[in-house]
Formats: structure tokens, sequence, C-alpha cells
DNA sequence: TTGTAAGCGTTATCAC
DNA sequence: GTGATAACGCTTACAA
């Protein structure tokens, strides 16, 4: 851990000036025997390039941030896969921000781009108040923003579309003979409560079904949550015969309590979730899940902002990702069957089912 | 996103010398109307203090990187959650890498620390390599290696325990009656492959049980390589009543495999995973499953290399945590009573089940 | 208490 | 082609 080698030293030893160590390290134009001399030293050295004194100089850090609600949330996490090996390919490490869905942290980290420890950032608010679209128009290096922002910011941004998510899976309920069809949601302050709440509302009118608050259950985005909101749900309205849950979590709560209350899925109850996590297709019964695309949102966000990277100058633009509806057993009855060929090595469709590499590193122990 | 002003700038808006600035920004002894002008020249500029220009001087970029073979690997975000909250608690950025198993990029990642781009890496490599060690050794900051090191090797060190967690799984198949207990194992030329391997034969050993190849199945730590595997196992010898699996995607592909073969989970097979990552809570019937920690890994990494950034000479430790079975359906046959409370709000037991927060920040579209 | 100036390790602009 | 030398924005002796 000794103090590294600086251009200087290889200079030194090479008998050169420390321009043309840079220059040789940068593989500008130079005389073969100074090109000679200063790779020798350098290696001789084992030395490298201070990334520091280089940003300070270039006033490129090379590095993208990437800022999201929670750092457990699988949807988060599908987006930092996508993120992750773009960012790596095009040269940037990925910095890694949890905001703990605190708007103040939120703005903290908007604020801090001044910094410039990152070239860019990708952030994904929970709610977008003033103070960030204030910030926001200040913030002193490229931004793309993951989630709805008010019309006419002028910021790249990456939108989901769960009005219509919900749509598809009311749809679908339908079209499968329900029409006791409950909502269980998150807190109606947050943007995906709010929305997906209205959107309820909106596909229930269009398909002609009443709107009934009994059939509303609102909790936090958890299990726990899910489980408690159907408990009550199914105390009050004994006879629902379909729950739309506002994200997948919710759903496996959902399906917990009714396995316990011994209604059959999806025979007495179909539920649908929401996200597609990997969570979706692990459960049994397989869970039905309105994907938004996070996969998607975090590849689009990536790439405007290495697009912005290159050409400050564009105009903002808005990428929506379509929403698609993953049918599984817990609406369908029919597990599918299994994903994968068995007498082969091709991976074949199970790409989807497994959630990434489990090329397992861990180890241990006594031997 | 213009320029940001620099303490140059404020010195001359306040008529003071930019060490006084640099002075009442670090809260040095500074006579009160010095402070007053130059925080007052601050604010109305918007001053953000430079990272970059700073870490050239201190010689510390409060940044930590963490780099790990698969960023879709669930048993590395496990210790990315614990990970990321500490650092941050404590001042410092994470930066990750995924090295997507190679061992080049995992030299290089230890290389790059000559970069001073961080203060210190967190890593959890695949296999460790002759060139592994020699690099590790001129490592320019401090490294925490999360998995077995050759001993003797000067290195703060994490450990799981992978041999006494299969002697637990396979302890608890004996008591429950099994006798044919086969192994799904991964890649042998892997650490963790190996391992598991030496340790299943050697449980068997002092199970009293006969060791035989035909009960052996390898593939990918994949779940269509485990479906596959136990495929090819129960053509082979259908009368096996129990499957030690080695992680937990591989048990998944098992269950689905065993589900379609008509075989009960667990009256006619039971079945074990490894890992305890949050699918085995949410797959039905819900997977035993050992834990080997990753989370305490995570957490006592990342506090090892605090401590050493704070004291660089103490002598290198060892940490080794110790694994855990978590029984489920899959050997007991009782799913677990709620691991919720339905009437209050108090989360409960859920901790474990819920893979963390999911307060869903992604928003969308029409509304 | 304050200002001048050196230096962190690069890159880049000059003359030579 | 190459070598002084001046930035980049900050912290910190050292002087005043």
């Amino acid at each position: 851990m000794a103090d590294g080698p600086t251009i200087n030293t290889i200079a030194e030893r090479a008998g050169v000036s420390i321009a043309s160590v840079s220059r040789v390290l940068n593989g500008l134009p130079t005389r073969q025997e100074t090109i000679r001399k200063v790779l020798a030293a350098a290696e001789e050295l084992g030395y490298v390039r201070n990334a520091v004194a280089r940003s300070l100089k270039s006033r490129r850090t090379n590095q993208v941030a990437f800022a999201m609600a929670d750092i457990g949330n699988p949807v988060y996490l599908a987006m930092v896969r996508q993120i992750q090996p773009v960012l790596k390919a095009a040269g940037y490490r990925l910095v890694l921000h949890s905001t703990d869905a605190i708007a103040a942290d939120e703005i903290d980290v908007l604020h801090s781009l001044g910094e410039r420890y990152v070239d860019g950032l990708i952030m994904s608010p929970l709610r977008v108040t003033e103070a960030h679209l204030e910030t926001l128009k200040a913030a002193r290096a490229p931004v793309v923003i993951i989630g709805s922002v008010p019309d006419g910011t002028r910021v790249d941004n990456v939108r989901a579309d769960s009005r219509t998510g919900v749509r598809l899976a009311l749809d679908h309920l339908h079209a499968l003979g329900r029409r006791r069809i409950a909502l269980v949601n998150g807190p109606l302050d947050t943007v995906p409560g709010a929305s997906r709440g209205a959107a309820y509302a909106e596909a229930l009118e269009e398909l002609g079904l009443p709107y009934d608050d009994g059939l509303v259950e609102i909790g936090d985005f958890y299990r726990a949550d899910g489980a408690r909101a159907v408990a009550a749900l199914l105390a009050r309205r004994p006879d629902i015969d379909a729950l739309m849950c506002a994200n997948d979590l919710i759903a496996l709560g959902a399906l917990d309590v009714l396995r316990a209350a011994g209604r059959r899925v999806p025979e007495d109850v179909a539920v649908v979730g929401m996200d597609d996590t990997e969570l979706a297709a692990a459960s049994y019964p397989s869970l039905t899940s309105v994907s938004l695309g996070s996969a998607e949102r975090g590849k689009a966000a990536v790439e405007l902002l290495l697009d912005r990277l290159q050409r400050g100058d564009r105009e903002p633009r808005l990428v929506t990702v379509p929403p698609r509806l993953v049918v599984r057993a817990s609406t369908s009855g029919e597990e599918p069957a299994l994903p994968y060929d068995l007498t082969t090595n091709t991976p074949g469709a199970l790409a989807g089912a497994a959630p990434g590499h489990q090329s397992s590193a861990q180890e241990g122990g006594a031997g």
C-alpha cells in the first residue's frame, strides 16, 4: 500500500519531462525511443494513472449516479441490472444512492451534482415536489428522471404507464367473468398509489361495473400490508371474485391470506399483481402480474443519459414504456408448462424466469 | 447547467482571499464579519464544493467500491442492501462493479485501486487465483475479501461456512428419515461447487450413509439447470427421497420438475435449497434453505473496511459467518402460519419474509 | 485574523 | 519531438 508513483516519478526514471510522459500515456505522437523509455519506466514502477487528478483537469469523472428510493426494492434492482452493464460498456462507473424515499435526500442528491463527482444522474423519485423541480432546473449535470414529471419540465424523462397497466388487468379479469373486483392499493399520496387508484375507477367505469368504496382497501406496499388488507376485504365483502393488487408484494400477501382462508386461486378469487418482479414467477400459484417494464425503463434511462453526455444541447426527450400483462396461474389456473427444455442445454425460455445469474461466489469455511 | 462558482468566485464577491473562504467553509476560526460575508456570497452564488479538487488535495474520495461477480445474483444484492446504508451513514458513497465472474475483470478492479477513485474495496471473487493474490498484495487501498482465501493471506476476510451448512441440511433430512439423498450441485471448478460437493460426501459418511455417484448430478447454478439435473436424477434413481440443492435457484427448478412428475413435496421427495434468498419464502411449497448469511457477511465486510479506513495498521481479521437452516414446507410439510398479525399494524415477523421495502416509485403515464 | 503561495497529479499550451 | 509552465479547485503552511 505504498504511495504510488506519479508521472513525475516516471519522468525522472526515464529521463524525460512529465509532458512527454503524459503524451506517451495518452498516445500522442512521440518518438519511438521516448515511448519505449517511458513505458518501461511505467511498467517497472507499476504506475496507475490517478483518476482524481485527471478528473480535475478534464472535468469528467466517468462516473454516473443512480438514485432510487430504496435499494431493497426489486423494481429498482431490475433497473440497476440494466443500467450497470450499459454504463460499464461505455466506460462509466456506477455510483448508487438510496434515498429512503425521503424528499430531502433526493433533493440533496440533485444538489450534490455540484460536487462534480459524477458526470450525470439517473433518478427515480418517489414524488416530485416543487422543490425537486427547482433544484432540478439548477442541476449542474445532466439528469434523467424515471417517473412522471409535470408537462413542460425540461428534462429527459422515462415513464411507465400504470394507468393502461391497470386497464389491461381489469379487462383480463372481466373477460374471465369476474365482476366483483377489489383493489388493494398503496398510499394515495404516492404517485403510483394515486394513479393506480384513479386508473381502477376509470377502468371499472369503462367496463360498466359500479365503483364501490367497500371494494377498495389501502395499506402500504409490503406483503404484510397486503395480507391485512385482504383479510379486511374478505371480512367485509366475502363475495369478491378478483383482486387487483398495486404491486407483487401486496399480491403475495393476498395469496397467503386466501390460502389460509381456504379460498381457491383462481377458482374462487383471481389475483393480479403489478411490477412483474421475479417473485411473481416463483410463487405458487404463479402470479399474473402487470409488467410496467422496470428493466426497459432502466435501459431507456441510461441510454438517454449517455446520449446527452455526448450531445448536451439536444431537446429533452420523453420515453414512455408500455405495460404488458403477464398471465400466469393466479388468473388462468394453468401453471405454465416447464419453461425449459429438460433434454438439451439451451437456456431456452427460462431467461425470463431466472432472476439473473447465480454463479454463487460466496464460499466458506473449513476447507 | 452553467459553470459553477469556485472559492475564487466567492473570494472576489466577498472581498477576501480564497484562504479565508476555505477556512470559513471548513469551520476554522475566523472573524465573525468575514464568516458572514463569505457565507452570504456562497449562498448567493449557489456554491457547492468541488469534490474532485478536494479529493486531489486530501487524498480521500469518500467512495468505497463493491465488486461482485454478477449484479443479477440475489446473494450479492442481499450484501449490497447491507453495505449501502452503513456506508452512507459513515459518509461514503458506494461504487458498484459487476465483474461477470471473469477473473481478469476482478484483477482489473483490484489494479484500478491505483487510480485512487475509491478509498477502499469490498470484493467477492468467484475464485481466488495466484494472480488475484499477487495483485491483492500490491493493492493501493484497503480491501476486504468476501469468500475464502488461502490461510496466511494478509487481508481482511469474511467467510461463509457452506460445509457446516450442508451438514445441517443433511442432518435434518436424515432425522426426517430420508436415506436416499441426492445432491444437485453446481460446477466443481467453482469454490462453492467444490466445497459443497466435498461437504456432501463428508456428511453422508458421518451419517453412515453410502456415497453413490448415481445420486450426484452437476449442472450450472440456474433454475433450468436444476430442473434438467433433477429430471435426469429421477430417471436414473426413481427412488430418491430427498434432494440437497446447491442453491435456491436449482431448488426451484427441482420443485418445478417434481410437480410436473407428480411427486409430492415433501411426502415423496424433500427438497432443501441453499442461500435462503427471498425466493425461498415466496415459493410454494415454501423452500427449506440453508442460509449462509449473505446479509451478515455484507455487514461484516463493510464494518471491517470502515474500521481499517480509520486505523490502517491493525492486523488483518477473519470473520466466519455461521450457517443456519431455515425449515419450511419443502421438508416439514407445514406451511408456516401467516408470518404476520392481520389485526395490528406492527410489521411483526414479516421482516424476514418481505424482501425489503417496496414503496414503489415507478410511475406512469396518462395521469 | 488574514493573505500569499505551494502543491495535490494531471493535461495542454506554448516556445524551442 | 520535447520541455518548461500554467492551469484545474481545493487545503494548508507560513508570513504578515
